[in-house]
DNA sequence: TAATGCATTTCACTTATTGAAACGCTCTTT
DNA sequence: AAAGAGCGTTTCAATAAGTGAAATGCATTA
């Protein structure tokens, strides 16, 4: 037991990511893709797929089910808050400004769903539960698709006068499950300033819903962590 | 090597289930909910750990976003149309009607994802691609939420005259993923008969996302088995 | 026909999983 | 304060359980 882990469950959960990565996988290629020998990739395929997390048909093997529905699940508002807790942390330590998640809500209204308040005196405020308009804003632009060629949207002195606020989405496969925003006083930033910013919101966004591949080596690479967003006024 | 099923695996997805399902959980209660030593729990849950699909915070074991993540890959449309193959095939055997999938698209419509064609001679017909608006059809009411509280809604005689259509949400935790519909010539169906058909449609729906509990029994029950639609003018 | 590749089964080997027990810890109870 | 209960964690010997090479049968391809 060298390292506390369980190897069969490593080599099953394996396969069941590449079965998702590919969407459907033969045998054979299962077995190469976790350098796993055709009999052992067998039993443990039969194994997920007794359980429902893949299936087999003609083709080969395909995601099944369960984890579609354990995925779901998983993506409920609370989960989603605190899979985006860490991401929220870092903007607010990096920018010193409020950083915020939001969500598509029933109407044609956003709604914040996690917010870190920054810690500049100055400083925007909002509060969970508040709704936003999908237009002239910044995170309901991205929640309403409006995605941007550079992967975040600007907007500054929008429908909150004096305020620039820079988000962008955190997608989930091609569906845009939120979006991340961070909102500056207006005075206190500079167009190519709310540029940078817009890289780093894009690259934390992308990172909620990335995979650092298992077990993240001591003191893995954030995004942010070798370029924090310079703040003079 | 009994039953060709890795107890290991079965007992490690066991638990992924129990933190899924309840969103939040101690060591101590994952491990009573799966029958399972304290100490086998958590080397399996530290496994589960270090692949991403669960995280460990304070207050216990959370769904990681590995399981999000494969989640929303395998919800991609190819994988909710064969997940929805075999619904669409019984409602289609079950009725002789045509039978179809359709999901939300960019503006306020819906497409089909997946048809089934019915086998009378006279019978709806559409195809993969096609569009619809979200009011006016019972598809697009389902997908619009105007989710009735029986679980199914009837359009008899909307935008497409002649025509009856029944349809009901396929969920998705609380979301509506998908509707799941049968269209009718309005002659060959009377209200009652619709009404039966639409609790029908809504267990095939309800069927989609719902495990059916490990490995099925071997002629598996499946809604619609017991009792298939009359279908007599 | 021979050859290649795949899915599947078998089986001896032994590795890797297992669970009881013990430990330190934090609360709660007495 | 001391005792008790519950939790997360580690250890360790027993052995149950997973492993992969090899063999089989079946398609496809050359």
């Amino acid at each position: 037991m060298a390292d506390a882990s369980t190897r069969t469950v490593e080599r099953a959960l394996l396969l069941l990511g590449t079965v998702c990565d590919r969407g459907v996988v033969s045998l054979a290629d299962a077995a190469r893709d976790a350098t796993l020998s055709a009999s052992t990739a067998l039993r443990l395929l039969r194994t997920l797929e007794s359980t429902g997390f893949v299936r087999k048909d003609d083709d080969g093997y395909r995601p099944g089910m369960r984890i579609v529905q354990l995925g779901a699940q998983a993506l409920s508002h609370e989960s989603l808050v605190s899979l985006a807790g860490a991401a929220l942390d870092r903007l607010v330590g990096g920018t010193g400004e409020s950083a915020y998640l939001n969500v598509p809500a029933d109407d044609g209204h956003g709604i914040y769903i996690a917010v870190r308040e920054g810690t500049h005196s100055v400083r925007h405020t909002s509060w969970v539960g508040r709704r936003i308009p999908l237009t002239g804003t910044a995170a309901g632009k991205v929640l309403a698709g409006e995605a941007p060629s550079c992967g975040y949207v600007v907007v500054r002195n929008g429908i909150e006068p004096d305020v620039t606020a820079v988000a962008a989405p955190v997608m989930i496969g091609d569906r845009i499950a939120a979006s991340l925003s961070v909102v500056v006083p207006s005075y206190r930033i500079s167009e190519q300033q709310a540029d940078t910013l817009g890289e780093l919101v894009a690259a934390e966004a992308r990172s909620i819903l990335n995979t650092s591949t298992a077990t993240p080596a001591p003191g893995g690479t954030h995004p942010g962590d070798t370029e924090i967003q310079g703040e003079s006024a």
